[in-house]
DNA sequence: TGTTGAATGTTAGATGCGCTAACATGTGTT
DNA sequence: AACACATGTTAGCGCATCTAACATTCAACA
């Protein structure tokens, strides 16, 4: 990866630089990653990252950013094959968002454990509502209404919950090391069913 | 709190410094948790903790494992107060487990987002088991059975799920930055009654 | 009680990281 | 061609983790 660069100039560092932090999140997680390893991936001297980013912080901030987009893109095809407030659109998107974690533990905890400091972003917040508006969309029309109101964010918010644990205990491999062996998409479905009856 | 020890040996330099780092997770989180800060706080120097602990890692993994005991302790109190296998004595499991989670997020996140590294390790494990099996034996007997089986496994897992995704939802505040009114009790309620219905 | 080894503290220093200042090089505009 | 600006480098400060060598205290035993 450190390609050595015939020109001066890198040509898009920035780029560079996100790819790198990316995938060293994606490797050692976003506390261990280091500017200086990501120039070196980059092929840069440990200075370079400075002239566009603040901090290491903003490094990481751009890789949540990018992820967040990715993330959405996931949800957005993961229901495009189904008809609008069914079962199995909602199913879709669970499995999406756990597909997502678990492919990309790393930036799915930088998007949502690590990096509080950037929870107040208004880019992040942003984000952030838009991929929770697809769930409440879905859910919405689930129920046959056409916009979002009191009842469906109170059943939409369970299914976030439901599905935004299981991510989380799934990448901390906590049913690896407890034993548990469950089916994933059987228990999204069964779960999913039970939380939008009655 | 650096408080000027009279004698050269602290006393008890090991608890001190596990207190220090509790504090110091809890107040900047674990990844901008620093050995020195703790050493400021205790009154030692840097070089002290290492007569203890064997790395820094090691130090948080002591924070997680008395936060692992707490986090036991307070779903027993809990559910004391409760006939065992009754909706009451589920939700106020669900209820200890939010509340330590939003009283001591920084451990919470520890012991679970961060510290892969200690994720394999033996009295981890087993404190984990013993905390997910307080929640297996009120569901065994919710179903009216004396020892944990499939059914039950299949069942209890959901509600933890539920709860988890629920704790990290709200220490993340993405409630808040979402702008999510949610009575939280009620939605423990609601939901975990959904999950075990039918 | 005095000696002595183990436990637990200190200081000094090796190594590495984040970040800045000063300087170098390339690029695009007039 | 000349200049301003963007984007790279080197050198260096301050702080972090961790180790090695040394100092002090404690505790076990003669």
């Amino acid at each position: 990866m450190a390609a050595k660069r015939t020109h001066y100039h890198h040509g898009d560092l920035r780029a560079g630089l996100v790819e790198a932090t990316r995938q060293l999140v994606e490797d050692k997680g976003a506390d261990r990653f280091s500017v200086a390893d990501a120039c070196r991936a980059a092929g840069v001297s440990t200075a370079a990252p400075y002239r566009h980013f603040e901090d290491r912080d903003e490094m990481l901030l751009a890789v949540c950013s990018e992820g967040m987009e990715r993330f959405h893109d996931m949800m957005v095809e993961a229901q495009s094959g189904h008809t609008p407030g069914t079962l199995e659109a909602i199913n879709a998107l669970g499995r999406a968002y756990v597909k997502f974690a678990t492919s990309e533990p790393g930036v799915f905890r930088l998007c949502f454990g690590i990096a509080r400091e950037h929870h107040d972003n208004t880019e992040m917040i942003e984000r952030g509502m838009r991929n929770y508006g697809i769930l409440l969309s879905q859910v919405a029309a689930y129920f046959g209404k056409d916009q979002v109101d009191e009842q469906v964010l109170d059943r939409a918010f369970p299914l976030w919950t439901m599905v935004h644990g299981l991510s989380f205990l799934l990448i901390d491999e906590k049913m690896k090391t407890l034993n548990l062996d469950h089916d994933v998409d059987a228990l999204l479905r069964d779960n999913t069913r039970r939380l939008l009856a009655e």
